[in-house]
DNA sequence: TAGATTGTTAATCGATTAACAATC
DNA sequence: TAGATTGTTAATCGATTAACAATC
């Protein structure tokens, strides 16, 4: 049913704000809208909403539009936000912590199904009902629970040991917190890199660059 | 000094990845390293890597490459990791806590100087030494201490009020937590999405596709 | 000096924008 | 039907890669 020819990763990582946006004009009760209308509120052109959201099939009408409900519940099954892949944490430091407390993550195409971290201290402690593993047990909650995902919020040095032993067990997907580089290591492994400190450090770039073409 | 055409935002964004593969070869006490090298090692092309740095001047030597120490000094100063622009919090929830925890501002250009939060529950207490200031302080805060920069971790309620108010104070970059649409509402204003549920969703997304391709 | 490797220009590739025929 | 707006092809723009002369 789909047409889905290699969709560029550019198009994919739209994909999530058009969801948003469609998402909150259905809670404001629009019914339609028009290229031409969205592109004005993001900030984007028509063009590239047009050429984006064919990528995925014809989901607007000549004349019309796209009717908003429609296309919101259309986005999110492209992405799969309905679904329930079972996803584990491994790290529960502060981040580890606050993501698991956080991310809603059912919304997302996710579940939460376990926690696991090193620390005799952190183990046993229940986060969100969920009762934080020893690691020694990831290959055999592994095995019974079969997890597609992992978030990684452990230290570098730590990373590429428990990478290697996650795709081992089966994991095809990793939320990537920590510094250590995944990408490219494994084929057929997605890998979703967070990266705070590079973050902060590109603005900061461009918080210079405001700031010293500023004052002449 | 510098000659920095307009440098495109896809450089900015590789330059922290280069700065923190840099600054491990030198701490693994490598003195030089060519293109090809590195390129190999961070699986870009020895191009790529030229044609980046020479956006912001001639590091490198003919024949012999690029001087390790010097050249991870050097884009360290490109980024501004050794500047202390003043940064405050806004919404000391968990995430906000996290971010005061666990973000090593120092080292990435800014130095935490406020935090603050609506919650008469939360006001008073103390994070890193800091202690957490009522909202309507803000003004007062700025006025002071001349913040330049913005940790949004607050609902996106309550960011298009947050927002004006910062910039009317003096804010000039965002590092935006918040689902609120910042950029293009302001002209000269830096800002840095960290959309955690985007990032979540396109993971989503390929290890769907990964899971629905390999079954056959 | 000869070999290596840069800085930089030219060629290619991909992504965005413009244009317009198809059609609701 | 006429007007609106899509889907899609063509044109433009920008970013990546290749090539090579300059030079350490």
């Amino acid at each position: 049913m789909p047409k889905r020819k290699n969709v560029p990763s550019s198009v994919i990582r739209r994909l999530p704000r058009y969801y948003r946006f469609i998402g909150e004009l259905e809670k404001s009760g629009f019914s339609r809208i028009s290229s031409k209308e969205l592109s004005l509120r993001m900030g984007l052109t028509a063009s590239q909403i047009r050429q984006d959201l064919n990528c995925f099939g014809e989901f607007g009408q000549q004349g019309y539009g796209y009717n908003v409900p429609q296309l919101h519940e259309q986005i999110g099954g492209i992405l799969g936000v309905a679904k329930h892949y079972p996803l584990i944490i491994i790290g529960a430091g502060n981040i580890g912590r606050a993501i698991a407390l956080n991310i809603d993550f059912e919304s997302l195409g996710f579940s939460l199904s376990g926690i696991f971290d090193i620390q005799p201290s952190i183990i046993g402690q229940r986060i969100k009902n969920i009762t934080v593993r020893p690691i020694t047990e990831l290959e055999d909650f592994c095995n019974e629970n079969k997890p597609k995902t992992a978030v990684l919020t452990i230290p570098q040095t730590a990373a590429p040991d428990i990478t290697e032993r996650l795709v081992s067990a089966g994991v095809i997907g990793f939320w990537n917190f920590s510094h250590y580089d995944i990408s490219n290591r494994y084929p057929n492994v997605a890998v979703e890199n967070v990266h705070f400190g590079d973050s902060a450090m590109t603005l900061c770039y461009r918080i210079k660059d405001i700031d010293e073409n500023s004052d002449k």
